[in-house]
RNA sequence: UGGGGCGUAGCCAAGUGGUAAGGCAGCGGAUUUUGAUUCCGCCAUGCGGAGGUUCGAAUCCUCCCGCCCCAGCCA
């Protein structure tokens, strides 16, 4: 199996790539330059994985390199808790950029210069109309636009008007500098674009060197143009702005010829993906924070204990194209599955503990057993359990009154304790509110190990934990946080599952749990996926459940 | 009623005129000291619809239907 190799391919198939493949064969390009352009107004999350993956993936895999750019042309929304967060967050899910790293406000001098020389070229002008007025001119989606009166303004005129904005003449929202193109065209974008407004807001970067601030539409192609970008992916909304990218770029002396492609964002179902909204959890108070484990961000699928890899092998398996489309949650819980099912290490915990007393074990006696630390791979070794008299399982592994096909344990019942014994339910203890509060079971001692020399089978095999030797642990049960498959965005309030967040706080774990690193993940044997959180502390353990195991017993029970 | 896109299984998604890949989910079964994992099998006479071209159409043509995006001095 090891001289088996993947060699070809790791180069997947969509249409991008196929525009890659065929450009580089072609010649019209020598190597490929991509580059993932975030705003620093919000945190990545898993839609952003998606299109950091493509870009930094198809650099990867041509020989090429990817850009980390960003588009910090709005003061007014952007800060550096945001841009620290991204880098933190590219980094963790695999990806570097190395030395390129750019602003597009690093370019702010070179996109005024292209601006007056659209202005000397009688291609832009400064209109002095309001925001309102520019609004009822711009006619609608199926009228024409009317012509600004400012539109026949004189070169020197707009160059003066120009350049007395950049000196803060004028006050926020006085006048824009417009590209000249078409107020009639079907492409609301191409109906004189606002190429500058003035913003007299300091920016993270550029402090208060300047107080006119570029569009998107006149920052994004020219910035891919400096950078030598060849294929600049975004997605589908993007695709209106095309014919105005190629416009600016044709019409401007630029030093390359990046070109657009566009495809569709990641939805996913059971949550939503918008910065507004996500910013709006966050502020309201909805979730903890930005890592939130039940957030979509990247910092809450981190903190989650979800691996970077399975987020990668999630983005491929779902594919690049353009239809609209929301993809299954469980697709990309199967992911994570199967790259923790190969990496976690096996441990006991007992979630929701039932006593067992073994009637027939001596008092004050206890034993070690042995446990594998992975089933599938000996070489993660094994780790020595206690073993005692008094013990706790899982309540649910427990059924006074057990259903058909319920084969964990009930009065009379047999079942094997992982790695330890054969026990037998004899008795049900319970207060008088009639809850059940322990069970006497007997053991079979001739089962040390788990199995029966008389050859004798159990259908189940439960975890369990001794009571004198465990530890108390919190444990956190995410769920999702919108119910609805399909949550509204614009209701997202009333979308909430008031169920995303279950907290145990007597949870039982085995002693070797204590001393992980946060984040390192691990299998509660049973349930799932867990890792510590960063709240936990050497007295206070706190886990937080990344994924549960697959549960075909909840289905056969209808749970 | 303008412009730009998109419709292949419950969900993603290959396919580019030669007779519908793959994955997820689901359903059977085998193995199992995790009802996990692993393994095996099943799951589109059908590609939004109707016509047409062709020996042959998911692929080409025509018309129709549906969905998404665009009227920020946001990105």
């Amino acid at each position: 199996m090891a001289l088996v190799e993947p060699t070809a391919r790791e180069a997947g198939q969509d249409f991008i790539r196929d525009i890659v493949r065929a450009d580089l064969a072609s010649g019209r390009h020598k190597s490929v330059v991509t580059r993932f352009p975030p705003e620093p107004n919000g945190y990545l999350h898993i839609g952003h994985a998606k299109a950091i993956c493509l870009s930094f993936g198809i650099a990867e895999e041509f020989g090429g390199h990817c850009n980390l750019r960003y588009d910090d042309t709005n003061p007014t929304r952007e800060a550096q808790e945001y841009i620290d967060a991204i880098e933190r967050d590219v980094h963790w899910l695999g990806f570097d950029w190395g030395s390129h790293l750019y602003h597009a406000s690093d370019y702010f001098e070179q996109l005024y210069a292209w601006a007056e020389d659209l202005i000397r070229a009688g291609k832009a002008y400064v209109d002095d109309q309001s925001q309102d007025e520019m609004r009822a001119t711009r006619g609608t989606l199926t009228e024409a636009g009317t012509e600004s009166p400012y539109r026949g303004r004189g070169v020197e005129d707009n160059l003066d008007l120009f350049r007395r904005m950049r000196a803060g003449a004028f006050a926020n929202g006085a006048r824009v500098l417009r590209a000249k193109i078409d107020m009639g065209s079907g492409n609301i974008n191409l109906r004189d674009p606002v190429l500058y407004r003035i913003l007299h807001t300091a920016h993270p970067r550029t402090g208060t060197a300047w107080c006119i601030y570029p569009s998107y539409d006149f920052a994004h192609g020219q910035s891919d143009a400096i950078e030598g970008i060849t294929h600049s992916l975004c997605t589908l909304e993007f695709e209106d702005h095309r014919p105005l990218y190629d416009w600016l770029l044709d019409n401007l002396p630029v030093p390359s010829r990046p070109h657009q492609y566009e495809f569709a964002r990641l939805n996913l179902t059971h949550t939503v993906l918008s910065k507004r909204v996500l910013t709006e959890l966050v502020r309201s108070g909805h979730v903890a924070g930005w890592d939130d484990p039940r957030m979509p961000t990247l910092a809450g699928l981190r903190r989650r204990g979800v691996p970077p890899a399975a987020i990668r092998d999630f983005v491929k398996r779902v594919g690049v194209a353009k239809a609209n489309s929301v993809v299954d949650m469980a697709m990309f819980e199967f992911s994570i599955r199967e790259h923790l099912n190969k990496k976690a290490a096996r441990r006991m915990a007992v979630l929701r503990p039932l006593k067992v007393v073994i009637d027939n074990y001596p008092q004050g006696q206890s034993e070690e057993v042995e446990a594998l630390n992975h089933p599938d791979d000996h070489a993660a070794g094994t780790r020595r359990l206690r073993f005692s008299r008094e013990l706790y399982i899982e309540r649910d592994d427990f059924k006074e009154n057990p259903p058909k096909k319920f084969f964990r344990l009930s009065p009379g019942a047999e079942v094997r304790l992982r790695y330890a014994y054969f026990i037998t339910c004899r008795e049900v203890k319970k207060n008088e509110a009639g809850e059940i509060v322990e069970l006497r079971c007997t053991y079979d001692p001739a089962t040390k190990g788990g199995n029966a020399p008389d050859g004798r089978k159990v259908k189940a095999t439960l975890h369990w934990v001794s009571a004198a030797d465990s530890r108390t642990a919190e444990v956190r049960l995410y769920n999702p946080l919108f119910a609805r498959p399909d949550p509204n965005p614009a209701d997202f309030a009333a979308e909430l599952n008031p169920n995303s967040l279950e907290v145990i706080d007597d949870a039982r774990v085995e002693p070797t749990l204590a001393g992980r690193n946060s984040g390192e993940a691990v299998q509660f044997e049973r349930q799932g996926y867990f890792c510590l959180d960063a709240d936990s502390t050497p007295e206070r353990l706190v886990f937080n459940r990344t994924v549960g195991l697959r549960d075909s017993w909840a289905k056969i029970a209808g749970i």
